[in-house]
DNA sequence: CCCAGTTAGTTACAAGCGCAACTAATGTCA
DNA sequence: TGACATTAGTTGCGCTTGTAACTAACTGGG
């Protein structure tokens, strides 16, 4: 006869559930990137997730920077919105496909994208400094594994229940 | 003389960018459990949480609440007057200190809480799968370094800046 | 004993969010 | 070609959230 123990007597402990801990670890990177964006540059979240994906690809339309950056479309929608309003973005219509258009960083953006990557790899220097690379390396591979694995359990935005 | 990369002078990629995936990640727990949770018991995930601690501590107060579980106070207040509405818990008044209220579960919230345990250790183990034990005990090394790290540069709810 | 400072918890308010519904344009298939 | 389905993007709405302000209770130094 086998002891081992069935998975429902075990016990909970909340601060060594993984889900928990995935949850917090992402709400402090959020909030401490929030505060350098937002104190310096005054944009939020969004916003800065817009400029990065436009300082890396050039040129992207709302629904390429939503799937790049995992944000509903609503989302990318305001923050495109307020970027343009601050000129920081322009948005030039595809003549090809007229539902659609091209975003793009104005000079402004540019020199605002400049600015902040600096800042974010010196954030996240700061954040990983003294983790062993073997260490890290194992941590994002397995990262990899478990966003992945997550997508599918969350499920996609706006998708029906299969 | 070095040829060494200076760090403002590297790309940045944001689907590469740690602070970015922490926060997907944690995204997709989040809404995940809050799927299983929320279908099956009609309660979301500050609510869990507050469930949870008393499940596994018997009887706190919102304060305890709120630290042990990352909440804002707000939040813990609004979770526990739910599932006070639900005779899911109770209040009780500390005679010694007036200010406060031990929170505990009724008999009702201890069934829900043992309903739900299962379904969450069953939640993790079905995420973590597959992955090597020793490569699974790196990552959680690691993430509690990160997540000290990250308390850290996010600051505490409600603290001034020192 | 008293008064200033601190702490537990609640609430008003505004900002941010996702869902659903919508418009406008494109794709498809007979 | 024409009717129906699909897609990009926007917006109205209700819900959740954190900040700030508040009440009530406790603490400690004089």
């Amino acid at each position: 006869m086998s002891t081992k123990q069935k998975p429902e007597d075990r016990a909970l402990h909340l601060e060594q559930f993984l889900p928990y801990r995935l949850n917090v670890v992402g709400f402090f990177a959020s909030r401490a990137l929030g505060r350098v964006y937002g104190t310096r540059f005054g944009i939020g979240i969004p916003e800065w997730r817009v400029i990065a994906q436009l300082g890396e690809f050039g040129q992207l339309t709302s629904r390429d920077i939503g799937e790049l950056s995992q944000m509903h479309k609503t989302k990318v929608s305001r923050a495109v919105s307020e970027l343009d309003k601050r000129g920081l973005v322009t948005r030039a219509e595809n003549r090809a496909d007229r539902r659609e258009a091209f975003v793009a960083l104005t000079a402004a953006g540019q020199r605002l994208y400049a600015q902040i990557v600096p800042l974010a790899l010196a954030f996240e220097e700061r954040w990983i400094e003294g983790i062993a690379p073997e260490e890290l390396r194992v941590f994002e591979r397995v990262l990899a594994v478990l966003t992945e694995r997550g997508r599918h359990l969350a499920g996609a935005y706006q998708t029906e229940e299969a």
